[in-house]
RNA sequence: GGAUGAGUUCCCGAGUGGCCAAAGGGAGCAGACUGUAAAUCUGCCGUCACAGACUUCGGUGGUUCGAAUCCACCCUCAUCCA
């Protein structure tokens, strides 16, 4: 069938076999590999849609659950659809609240049916369903809904494993079957943990029920980057062709290289926007915590070079004062250059294939990247 | 000049004989953060040769086995009276 969101494979980067695409969507053309900021509740945190547009985003992510809960999708529906709602004329895709499913664990009961979360917001229940997941989606109106998946964590059993992920293929289907809306695409998410069997299995099952495209979810939630790598390897050989692979919250700039050489075309991460709002740039070096007193007379911009508002027109102590003051701007300037590092990172990263050189692109990311400051790391003991 | 109240670790502030290096908050410092219950959370926060020792609660001197806590005097501040 065809499908409201589609890929078109531009090429493929001749020294790495990456892959530079573009997806047309009702709102218009996305560019891949393309990172995706993520605006849970409506809004990427801090950020004005205008800025958002300003600093090179494609397309923006939502949040099911969230705008379910509030301000609830009827009145989404009424203020004329997610996008004239937040005054955002370019693709949105929605995440179904899968993963709330996996972070709000101790708040939910999975059954067959679907799931009943608690409410974090006032403690009531409420149940979603695959179907009523896509219902909710269909009325929020984003390009791209994704089904309602069960996550499993890391580390877990096969069994535990095999469970989840039949289940989110049975919920698939189900989420398939209950989507209607011609203006909208439905993508799958693959699942089965760390097992590369069961993750084959899961993107051939998948693949079998011709989604627009297919999400690749259950990783990066606190595995080592090399488990995570190796999944994305397996995989890959099985992965259709002519469909979009979205690795689902992830990450951080080296995960993203690696993602890409490893076949992704879509990312998304809320660490970009969250760690900002914590007072820590993301930088070509690695991390920068501009928050630490070492920066407290550092006149220099957060990364030089950058293309940023903030860069461009402040300091690094100037920063680093406004997040110590617990001022909004604080968190804003360095959101704007954490958001504007990824987009840049990934316009460099398309340039890479398209002229074939995205080894090298690679060999000179990792000259300046400090693996020390990068991020997994795990809590000091 | 007199009366009363108060002076606690960077700041505010609890503590009125041992369980006090001293609650709590703030500030400061550091860490964590990957499909956002996050402008959040965690740790440190007198000194050191750190499972122990040492020096602190305006100052000095006392009482006591033992004092931030009781007594005397002094200093400073606040309010009131002359």
């Amino acid at each position: 069938m065809s499908h409201a969101v589609r890929f078109e494979l531009i090429k493929r980067c001749a020294q790495s076999g990456a892959r530079l695409g573009v997806l047309h969507t009702p709102h218009g053309d996305i560019p891949t590999p393309i990172y995706m900021p993520v605006g849970t509740q409506a809004t990427v945190k801090a950020m004005t849609s205008r800025e958002m547009h300003e600093i090179g985003t494609h397309i923006l992510l939502s949040n099911t659950y969230h705008l379910h809960l509030r301000p609830g999708e009827k009145l989404v529906e009424k203020a004329g659809g997610l996008h004239k709602f937040m005054d955002w004329n370019k693709p949105i895709l929605t995440d179904s609240g899968g993963f709330q499913v996996f972070s709000l664990a101790d708040m939910r009961k999975i059954t067959e049916d679907g799931v009943t979360f608690r409410s974090h917001l006032d403690g009531s229940s409420l149940f979603m369903s695959p179907e009523s997941n896509v219902d909710i989606q269909q009325a929020l109106g984003a390009d791209i809904a994704m089904v309602l998946d069960v996550c499993s964590a890391y580390p877990c059993s096969e069994e535990d494993a095999r469970e989840a992920m039949h289940r989110t293929h049975r919920w698939a289907l189900r989420a398939k079957r209950a989507h209607t809306r011609p203006d909208q695409s439905l993508f799958g998410i693959v699942q089965g943990a760390f097992s590369k069997t069961l993750r084959i299995e899961s993107v051939k099952t998948l693949s079998d029920m011709d989604f627009a495209g297919l999400g690749i979810g259950g990783l990066s939630v606190g595995e080592p980057k090399d488990i995570m790598y190796d999944i994305l390897d397996a995989i890959q050989p099985h992965l259709p062709e002519d469909k979009p692979r979205y690795l689902m919250g992830v990450g951080t700039a080296d995960c993203l290289l690696e993602g890409v050489l490893r076949g992704i075309d879509m990312f998304d991460c809320v660490l970009a926007t969250r760690v900002a709002r914590n007072g820590t740039a993301l930088t070509r070096a690695g991390r920068l915590v501009v928050r630490n007193a070492q920066y407290a007379e550092d006149f220099a911009p957060i990364e030089e070079g950058c293309d940023c508002y903030a860069c461009t027109h402040h300091t690094r102590a100037y920063i680093r004062h406004l997040i110590k003051a617990n001022e909004i701007t604080g968190a804003r300037l360095v959101t704007i250059h954490n958001l504007r590092f990824l987009l840049r990172l990934m316009e460099e990263v398309r340039d890479a294939i398209l002229h074939d050189r995205l080894l090298d692109y690679r060999r000179e990311f990792y000259q300046q990247f400090d693996p020390s400051a990068a991020f997994n790391r795990g809590p000091e003991v």
